[in-house]
DNA sequence: TAGTTGACCGGAA
DNA sequence: ATTCCGGCCAACT
């Protein structure tokens, strides 16, 4: 475990619902903006089941990647009105 | 230690 | 609008 993993599950950790947050956002908040292909790869091998990281997406409105069935965070985002396209 | 990989981003063609 | 390319950073081999 890194800061900066760590920083970055908090900042996930810290969404709110009917919110979303660019993997660059949470990078900058993590503390490096530069970070955000990290950001992906930290949520990848940590599988925070616990945590919304559902609601972190992609700087060009797509959704982006999902531990699960990316259909489960579809559907969440679209629940929380995050994703309407 | 060094090389690859990937839930990314922004600019160029 | 879409595709291509280089850069960035952490995890894995």
């Amino acid at each position: 475990m890194t800061i900066f993993s760590e920083k970055v599950l908090e900042v996930a950790r810290n969404v709110q619902r009917g919110k979303t947050m660019t993997y660059k956002e949470v990078a900058a908040r993590a503390g490096n903006s530069k970070a955000a292909r990290a950001v992906g790869a930290i949520m990848a091998s940590n599988k925070d089941l616990c945590i919304p990281c559902h609601r972190v997406i992609r700087s060009d409105g797509k959704i982006g990647g999902y531990n699960g069935l990316l259909g489960e965070k579809r559907m969440r985002l679209r629940e929380e009105g995050a994703w309407q396209p």
